[in-house]
DNA sequence: CTGAAAGCGCTTACAG
DNA sequence: CTGAAAGCGCTTACAG
């Protein structure tokens, strides 16, 4: 391949000419929101743009501009529901915009997002949207929250999705908030003896979601020890291998199991079944996050509400606004579904 | 926010400044595959680089190079994990090859392609990697395919993963066989009456898993009328919808719903149950994808496993050789599981 | 309202 | 091996 095939680009110096403009008044014609170009020539400019199927270089346009019209959302993991519908969201928000998004798929640790912001900035998005959830600090988080700022201070706007540990504007979900109310709810419903299934990678939105269910749980009487949490990978996988273990011991006098991601709650689920246990009915099950499929597993899922399309969406409103450190809050709701009935006797 | 913020930025002005060399030199030093430099200058300037955290700006490289060290991959819909399962091994596959992935979600239509490549195009990434699956002929078709013709020319990559009905290397997906096998294996157990549940919308891998089924069918000596066919959107709630309504007038003589997606068949199966019959026990239900969640669900889902993150990574392997119009097959396999038992009557 | 010119940050023949 | 210069496609003061 010769690199004349370059040559073959319809560019604005194409336009210009086959316009009779300059390729400054040619740029100007093009650019939304600017005023200055009489009606004919605009309308000829427009006319040649659209002859010629002229298509703006946008790596052209960035570095002339300094930013892209694009929004970057950095995602753990693509294949997590969890992640695809706060991009969803991204998606929704950006559109009336008329941003691009973008999305780049990074891993479970703080280097991981650093490695991805690092070639992100590099690509000058307008806005980069975090979703890791947070690390705890760490000296990657250091390191991540310096790269941010650099790119912040070349004109990028940073939002982040979950929890308020990096000092950027922030949409914070309901992961405490949501899992109080859901611990409650359960105690009414005569659980007494829940075990808690989070996940081993550091996380703050886990961290927020365990201390949300502890703190409730206690307020209603029920006293979580540390050996009633157990940690696997965060996901349908780790979650089955963690539970198929746990009950070949016995689950001791547990009623509920309650898992920080509905996808963990689901591989729980089976892994009890396989084990000769009916969830639901020997012992109670809740996720976090109402995915796609917790309401089509057997029994249906009690799960909590985390709204990720609204958030996702609030992420690009905060961006587009001029500000910082803003918090944004989106409330959480449980649900109460099959897999955790009424316990016998209730207090 | 004063434009004098983009003055921080470290630029390759200031590494050679730095390091002692003109920026001819320091750009040199720092492309990869690039021999001639002194290894004392390079030291300096790798040293300097890393003193002053340069990180180059892409943007700036893609207007210069004309492409960008990036794979960008086009998806219907990022919240159904078909398109994730690719996109991860998109992901996987770049890794190596220290390309960058983005991916941009359209819409299910070949206007919704269309448009997201327009803006595609102008980002300038190394690989377009198509997943829509198809959308037969049509204008929107044409004009996609002369879209791609001109990012091509400009020395672009595409790569189509699904059926070979766009002119460029195409990763061929196994619906039509592996709905076939599917279809024989279904019909040893004694099913004898399927309906079919496909998407309502034009998509040239449903209706290469349509014919495949039909066609295996038929040679198991079953026939499949239109009147068997039915189409909803192609999502979780759709099917639903679907099976339900169908449900509340009677399914006829069916003992078998075979859809076209997993997340389809689970809606399905949520149908049938809620309308009073256990799926497996009173009607066979078989979905396809083999997605997360298909062994979650009660009873375990029939289904055809596709291999889409192999088929992600074939793609970034044809799109990182040279050729054209290549196609690349991967194999599918069905998978019997729970959802559907032999029937007692088997032939 | 318009054009000539300088500039964005980088790459790459070209000539030493 | 190295530097000065031209160029990638676009934008934007600046001066009319």
């Amino acid at each position: 391949m010769t690199q004349t095939a370059q040559g073959s680009a319809v560019t604005l110096r194409d336009v210009a000419r086959e316009a009779g403009v300059s390729v400054a008044t040619a740029s100007r014609a093009l650019s939304p929101g600017v005023r200055n170009v009489r009606a004919s020539a605009r309308d000829r400019i427009m006319a040649a743009a659209d002859k010629l199927g002229y298509r703006p270089n946008l790596t052209a346009q960035a570095t002339s501009k300094g930013t892209t019209r694009t929004i970057a959302v950095v995602v753990s993991d693509i294949e997590h529901p969890y992640y695809s519908a706060i991009a969803q969201g991204v998606i929704e928000g950006a559109g009336p915009a008329g941003l691009i998004v973008t999305i780049a798929g990074s891993g479970y640790g703080a280097e991981d997002d650093l490695a991805v912001v690092r070639a992100l900035r590099g690509l000058s998005p307008q806005m980069i949207i975090l979703t890791g959830g947070g690390h705890g600090a760490s000296a990657s988080q250091d390191k991540l929250t310096e790269e941010l700022r650099l790119y912040e201070a070349r004109g990028g706007r940073v939002v982040a999705v979950g929890q308020d540990d990096l000092p950027f504007d922030t949409v914070v979900l309901g992961h405490r908030s949501g899992a109080a109310q859901l611990a409650e709810l359960l105690a009414e419903r005569g659980y007494t003896h829940p075990l808690l299934l989070g996940p081993a990678t550091e996380s703050t939105n886990a961290a927020e979601w365990e201390r949300g269910f502890i703190e409730a749980a206690k307020a209603s009487g029920i006293d979580i020890r540390d050996s009633d949490i157990h940690r696997s990978p965060i996901t349908r996988d780790g979650a089955h291998a963690l539970i198929s273990r746990l009950a070949r011991h016995g689950l001791r006098d547990a009623d509920l199991i309650v898992a920080a991601s509905d996808v963990m709650a689901i591989g729980a689920m089976t892994a009890l079944r396989e084990s000769g246990m009916e969830p639901g009915e020997h012992i109670g099950l809740a996720g976090f996050g109402n995915v796609v499929g917790a309401e089509d597993v057997t029994p249906e899922l009690t799960t909590v509400e985390l709204n990720l399309a609204a958030a996702g969406a609030a992420a690009v409103q905060l961006g587009l606004e001029a500000g910082t450190r803003r918090l944004r809050h989106i409330n959480a709701e449980p649900i109460l579904r099959e897999s955790t009935p009424p316990r016998l006797f209730a207090h």
